[in-house]
DNA sequence: AGAGAATATGAGGCACCCCTCCGGTTGGTA
DNA sequence: TACCAACCGGAGGGGTGCCTCATATTCTCT
């Protein structure tokens, strides 16, 4: 993802000669530790700290991840992996509310497992990043799963898949109060405000929805100092 | 609230010499410039900008403002007393619903005009500081506010003064991500929460309210940095 | 006008984090 | 076994922000 001889940007090109026995050892080392280091203090934890926990210099941990932005798309790609699939399922489920609602709860777990977790799913990657497809493939994924919900008759009409970052955004901030205090509050906030979705209930609202260029330039100002430079 | 000869720690003892017509102009133009920083960056913004913006150096602000917390109370004593008057109104409307909304939405329009006022209703000031008396005034409103809507059948039964801490929270992270590019966007959040608060629709919350001293806790754990310590 | 107290200044020490670079080390192969 | 490319270590230069303190300046009162 990172090392290696020159060229193999995308993925597939070059086989790329398998790494050396103990440099081996040490990408697993530090992404073992970047993920427990992003866990707990999310995706600026310094990479200082990240090293040290892998019990590795510095300057190892830049050879294998030169940027920022390179070691964050390693840690987390399982768990964007995981996202997806939940996306996945929630579009084949018959009863689509039940859908949005698996959907949304395994995001929010996982926001709730994980502090960098919770910063990724909050941003948008830049489109070079590897994993900037997952997230645009999830994001599709969401607009299925709130059209189906429209149509059953179970989610209120007015809403648009941009809504669902509302989700995502107030979870964020809701676990990160709630997380260390009571693990398992940010499911009465999930839940009230899905009852705000369901569609018997609904009354006007008072803003119009983001546009989906709304979206994206929200979901990169949060990007603020983490994983998101160029 | 920080300079001036000693003793006079609670505001009322010694008249305390006015302060000389300089120490005057920079004490106004270093809340100025903080009320501009904070605004802009959250509680956080780096006291030596403070101190640049308001043309003055920072061994100034230090003498006038001895600790963050100093600086920061001075700052936001006028907005939490508008977010306060906004509570004492609340409790007075006829529709208790309408109180609701009246609290609410003033807070959510304070905190999303202002990046660290946004950060000091999330938190919890320590005992010592002088504003935490407003606060825990706002926290009784909050809970009459609570109980008037439900006894007039408006609010689900089931909610609890806590659970206004989700707006807060939930808002938080929403106006930060949407302030700069769609400065309304908040109110359609704020409203989808509301109708999950209506006592029609009302569907059983998952998780169990949080009890006054887990919020408290809650609100020191987001602390971290700001204008927090002791 | 002059003295003295109050105030202002800003360089400097400390801590943190970033990232680079080059000499030393090691794994794997001939 | 011996070689060398690949790898590792960690000192160090750069940047930011915090806070303090000795010195210089300015107000105010007599």
């Amino acid at each position: 993802m990172a090392i290696d001889p020159p060229s193999a940007s995308a993925g597939n090109p070059a086989p790329a000669r398998p790494l050396r026995r103990d440099a081996q050892r040490n990408r697993e080392a530090l992404l073992t530790a970047a993920r427990s280091c992003f866990a707990e203090q999310g995706m600026e934890a310094p990479l200082e700290q990240v090293a040290k926990r892998a019990g590795v210099a510095i300057g190892t941990l830049y050879r294998h991840f030169p940027t920022r932005l390179d070691l964050v798309q390693a840690t987390f790609a399982e768990k964007l992996a995981v996202w997806r699939e939940a996306a996945e399922k929630a579009v084949t489920m018959d009863d689509a509310w039940a859908g949005l609602c698996h959907f949304l709860e395994t995001m929010c777990e996982l926001q709730s497992q994980d502090r960098g977790f919770n910063d990724l799913a909050s941003i948008r990657l830049p489109e070079s990043a590897c994993l900037a497809g997952a997230q645009t493939r999830i994001r599709e994924l969401g607009v299925h799963i709130v059209e189906r919900a429209q149509e059953q008759g179970s989610l209120r009409p007015d809403l648009t898949p941009e809504d669902l970052a509302f989700v995502i955004w107030s979870h964020s901030r809701v676990t990160e109060a709630t997380h260390a205090i009571a693990p398992d509050a940010w499911r009465r906030h999930l839940y009230l405000l899905l009852d705000g979705f369901r569609t018997d209930r609904a009354h006007p609202l008072p803003a119009p929805p983001l546009t989906e260029e709304q979206l994206y330039r929200a979901m990169i100002s949060l990007g603020g100092n983490g994983a998101c430079g160029a």
